[in-house]
DNA sequence: GCTCGATGGTACATCGATGTAGAACGAGCC
DNA sequence: GGCTCGTTCTACATCGATGTACCATCGAGC
């Protein structure tokens, strides 16, 4: 039914191959042929079978992205990026949700849309030091995101977690704050953003001369959602906990802190000021603004698929790490003025 | 390299194609003939080529889902139950973002993915009823989301809008509101949602006497996020227009506008209340928290895909069309209790 | 006149699965 | 015994592209 190669090569006259030949911009062929066989692919409106390409060449063009959920922001908009980087070097991109199971987590490595794809950017949230060994002897290209696993014989894109944690501390010392809630830890993991986000949270106290008291260490247990944050601020105040400010692991846990923090009537930044991280969209419009850290959002991305499209080709060598410069946004959750709307740049 | 069926046959002493029989579930086999096919199986770690069962079969086990923007919330979390339900019905789905570009939503219809995919959830946001044609000589399964476009030939799972939009502004005028915004149609669009909520607003106004001043019906001109309602209420303050409600078309405007209204000093729900539309997660942790329109959403992503995979496995009849059930999910922006995450329901 | 290398093109096998046709065998029936 | 029918399995062609090998032509160089 649909329009095959031998069928545009018997309308110009030439043979299957020939046709295959132009479409592959193979250099020896007489203008005029080529000519030939493009009026005719034309003519008859040929696209090529992609399936068919795939199952001789043994690639596929496709490449997955394995992240938590979909329906969290900062995943969404990664995964926005991802797919138009990916169009860019004319790739596609499967979206495969694991939820951060560990158990789905792994089988995503080695699952049967592995065969599908040409190679995976993988961000994992329940995996440890330990699983690293079993990204090893896959037989495609990986990409890493963030820092629940790291080998040095893998590509790597990640952040400045502890500078960029201390940078957004050191902006709440600098604002005059002195009982610092670190939103996110979770004492059974050793390794993952939170360690790093924890260490750069210590070190800007040190710095400063302060004691971290542990009772602003706040673990939480559950994903970092609104939920989570809102549910874990919640429970400090009924504690009575002290703490005049809040650096959350990201911006989700702070915006439900900031939202939780408000329903009890406390003011946002007079009374206790609010930090994220990620930057994403929704910390520009909440109220008030979200100050938080940009770790990079526009480059990981692109990144990601850069490294992934060179392995793919084979025009890579050894391993990289990439882990973009960050940047503080400030926004009114720490008293930078709120702009309007009318005034405010385009985003 | 890989494992392929004449491997296994060989380890199993049977011809490959009896171990496509078995993997396929053929009935007409031995059960001990089976057992030592499963075992090779099992053995060399085998798993199917879905390329090479992809061109002989023509198909691929992988649906599209075409929509705006995957950074917008309400197809963030859209995509995310698509990509779960897929999962149900043992499919992978690709997204493609047109970003409500004309071009590159027609192209999304004859692109070259097309040949990859068995079908298409196709949200489109710029077409209109002419493009309906364009439907028509598709020559694989379509569904259809939203109200863009319609044709009784095709599948479609849309929503209640007119309904829905009412019972929105029915709560703003049972609360005692008498001049509410209607923020979000467009003047040149005589299809999609714009037109059928603006429909919803007229009707409950009507239906309480009332009459709709003109200057309160807002168009948007650029997309519905946050940025347009800020700047569109924004501009609203700055004429000095009266009003003291908003309903906005989608939540994203709702929640744009609630930030500017509250920069600017006023008070939500005091002095204007604020209903949105979708009731995407956001939602329930701004501040203060949306009075929205749930349109089904769960409902639509399952039916979405439920019609494409009956479409794609050919059980399907004539052409279905799917709008659920709608609630109306009350919030503080229109002076409901604002709950403490501590008794707040998990979600 | 002949070889050689650069062009321009073709024929055929192949990637790994599945559809088709049919072989081999035994049971049941007249 | 001969026939049909159901069961179990196999051989081979096929899906649509591309890699390999090879043929043909033409001009240059000796």
């Amino acid at each position: 039914m649909a329009v095959t190669m031998r069928d545009v090569a018997r309308r110009a006259g030439v043979s299957a191959k020939t046709v295959s030949n132009v479409v592959n911009g193979y250099p020896y062929i007489k203008p005029e042929t080529r000519d030939r066989v493009l009026a005719a692919i034309e003519e008859l409106g040929y696209q090529m079978n992609a399936t068919a390409r795939s199952l001789r060449t043994g690639r596929t063009g496709i490449i997955g992205l394995a992240l938590p959920e979909l329906r969290v922001p900062y995943f969404a908009e990664l995964a926005g990026a991802v797919i138009a980087a990916a169009e860019e070097c004319g790739l596609t991109v499967i979206i495969e949700q694991h939820g951060g199971r560990r158990d789905l987590e792994l089988e995503v490595l080695t699952g049967a849309r592995r065969h599908l794809t040409d190679g995976l950017i993988y961000s994992p949230l329940a995996l440890g030091t330990d699983d690293a060994a079993s990204l090893l002897d896959l037989s495609y290209p990986l990409v890493l995101l963030g820092e629940r696993v790291f080998h040095p014989d893998i590509d790597h894109v990640t952040m400045q977690n502890t500078a960029a944690a201390r940078a957004a501390t050191e902006h709440l010392l600098r604002a005059g704050r002195r009982r610092i809630v670190a939103l996110g830890p979770n004492p059974t993991q050793d390794v993952g953003s939170a360690p790093l986000r924890l260490t750069g949270y210590r070190e800007a106290h040190e710095a400063a001369g302060l004691a971290v008291d542990p009772v602003l260490v706040v673990p939480t247990i559950r994903t970092w959602d609104h939920a989570t944050g809102a549910r874990t601020v919640g429970r400090l105040l009924d504690d009575g906990v002290d703490f005049d400010a809040v650096f959350a692991f990201n911006d989700s846990l702070a915006l439900g802190a900031m939202h939780e923090i408000q329903v009890r009537g406390l003011r946002v930044p007079d009374d206790v000021a609010v930090v994220g991280f990620d930057a994403i969209d929704e910390g520009r419009y909440s109220n008030p603004t979200l100050t938080t850290i940009d770790p990079g959002r526009t480059v990981i991305p692109r990144e990601a698929v850069r490294l992934l499209d060179e392995r793919r080709r084979g025009v890579a060598g050894g391993a990289r790490r990439i882990a973009p410069d960050f940047q503080l946004v400030p926004g009114g959750s720490t008293g930078a003025p709120d702009r309007a709307a009318a005034t405010a740049a385009v985003g």
